[in-house]
DNA sequence: TCTGGGGTCCTAGGACCC
DNA sequence: TCTGGGGTCCTAGGACCC
């Protein structure tokens, strides 16, 4: 019999209006929420502004007046400082353990099976030093299943006395804490799986973990299964430690619907060039490209939805190719006299740059002059901001570009918006 | 009126084959 | 045209996550 596994979640509180706090002092203690793209809702929320009642993604438009009347700080989204701020806290948690999972931008699981510490101590100075260190707020959880982790990192957040940790492998009430734990607040039960249970009358964690495997297979398929094997204490969900990407999107809602040709012509030429960014940047490649172009999914009856995609006779990472095809689809699957909502690009079956089969046919003189260009022009901007080097056809005036009226400069990641002492 | 973007995994069912 | 079983592979859609 091995020994029981220990995971600890560290989960960075309120991420994104967190980031904003650090170069932004003066909110330190006002309400204050982080807006997605176009400014249209709610995606990160201050304590403060949780405790005003505003969700997880309300629309601006619903939450006008209570920004006026509590003076609520609001953020557009600045990923690129987020996407930076992330890999710092990165960085030093991989520094309490090298078996690290960064699970999304503002968690990680580690694996602690193996250090022979003091767990309450370790965990407290995984909360301490990555405050000290980024200013970042953070949450530790323990327990021996992923599952656990995640339950027991959202009780160390939400009980102050805590003081952002809580130790949950030796905890000798572990039943107790699955009955006050609410179904629909289990990590693996979402909105569709929580109704169902009520359908049941399944209200907490402990009730879900005791039905009868079959039972939870056939209406919660196998991963409703892993949720209560790992409510029970024993792990199923392991450590991703190397987990490769399988797809890569682009997509943007319009502020205002575009119903020209040349607009989402414009449109694709910026996503493709973001899109190619980011294959260099997980040097990854592709050989299939979907895009698709949609009309509003609120406008009932009228709801439209086109997508084509190509097959290139060789894998690619670089931004010409990927404008080119973008364009010939969009030929493609374009009519007129529809407004368009939003449009995207897609990239699936990717394969590492470093082993790609190199097919018979490639000219790999012509690919490796497109790749250079490309990659050069990855340098420039990244040092001198976005988009300072471009492809010519891309028209950034355009009306598809996201409206951000709100946004924070990249203090960390641009050198024109490197952050003033005063 | 206004309602984001980017991912992964599982399953059911169709196409195709013997 | 109808009749049957069994297997694989692929894809669309649905579920989940942040």
């Amino acid at each position: 019999m091995s020994r029981e596994k220990i995971f600890a979640l560290v989960d960075c509180n309120n991420f994104y209006v967190s980031c904003e706090r650090l170069f932004n002092p003066i909110i330190k203690n006002r309400p204050a929420v982080v807006l997605s793209n176009n400014d249209s809702c709610v995606i990160s929320r201050s304590n403060e502004a949780k405790n005003l009642g505003i969700k997880m993604g309300d629309p601006l438009f619903k939450i006008e007046n209570k920004i006026n009347l509590y003076n609520i700080a609001v953020f557009s989204s600045n990923f690129s400082l987020y996407g930076d701020i992330s890999s710092r806290v990165m960085e030093i948690i991989r520094k309490f353990s090298p078996d690290i999972e960064i699970y999304s931008i503002d968690e990680a699981f580690i694996n602690l099976t193996d250090i022979n510490m003091n767990l309450d101590n370790y965990g407290i100075s995984i909360v301490k030093t990555v405050e000290q260190w980024t200013g970042i707020p953070v949450s530790v959880g323990m327990a021996t299943t992923k599952t656990l982790a995640k339950i027991a990192t959202s009780i160390a957040k939400k009980h102050k006395k805590f003081r952002g940790f809580f130790n949950m492998t030796r905890h000798s009430d572990i039943k107790r804490i699955l009955e006050i734990t609410p179904i629909d607040d289990v990590w693996g039960i979402g909105h569709k799986y929580a109704k169902k249970t009520k359908y049941f009358r399944i209200e907490n964690a402990y009730q879900f973990s005791k039905l009868p495997d079959t039972f939870i297979k056939k209406y919660f398929s196998v991963n409703g299964l892993k949720t209560a094997m790992e409510l029970r204490g024993v792990s199923v969900i392991p450590m991703e430690l190397f987990s490769t990407r399988k797809s890569i999107v682009v997509s943007r809602s319009f502020k205002e619907p575009l119903m020209e040709l040349d607009e989402l012509k414009a449109a694709f030429v910026y996503f493709s060039t973001l899109a190619g960014e980011k294959l260099r940047r997980e040097r990854v490649e592709t050989k299939f490209i979907k895009i698709f172009i949609k009309t509003n999914r609120f406008d009932k009856g009228n709801y439209l939805y086109n997508e084509d995609f190509m097959l290139l006779p060789n894998y690619t990472n670089t931004t010409k190719d990927i404008i080119n095809t973008s364009l010939l689809l969009l030929n493609r699957i374009y009519h007129n006299n529809i407004k368009y909502k939003k449009a995207g690009i897609l990239f699936t079956n990717l394969v590492s740059s470093n082993n790609k089969q190199w097919d018979i046919f490639c000219n790999s003189a012509e690919y490796k002059k497109k790749n250079q260009l490309s990659k050069s022009m990855d340098t420039i901007n990244k040092r001198y901001g976005s988009y300072t080097v471009k492809y010519a056809n891309i028209n950034l005036s355009s009306k598809f570009l996201p409206s951000q009226k709100r946004k924070s400069k990249e203090y960390t990641t641009n050198w024109k918006e490197l952050a003033t002492v005063k």
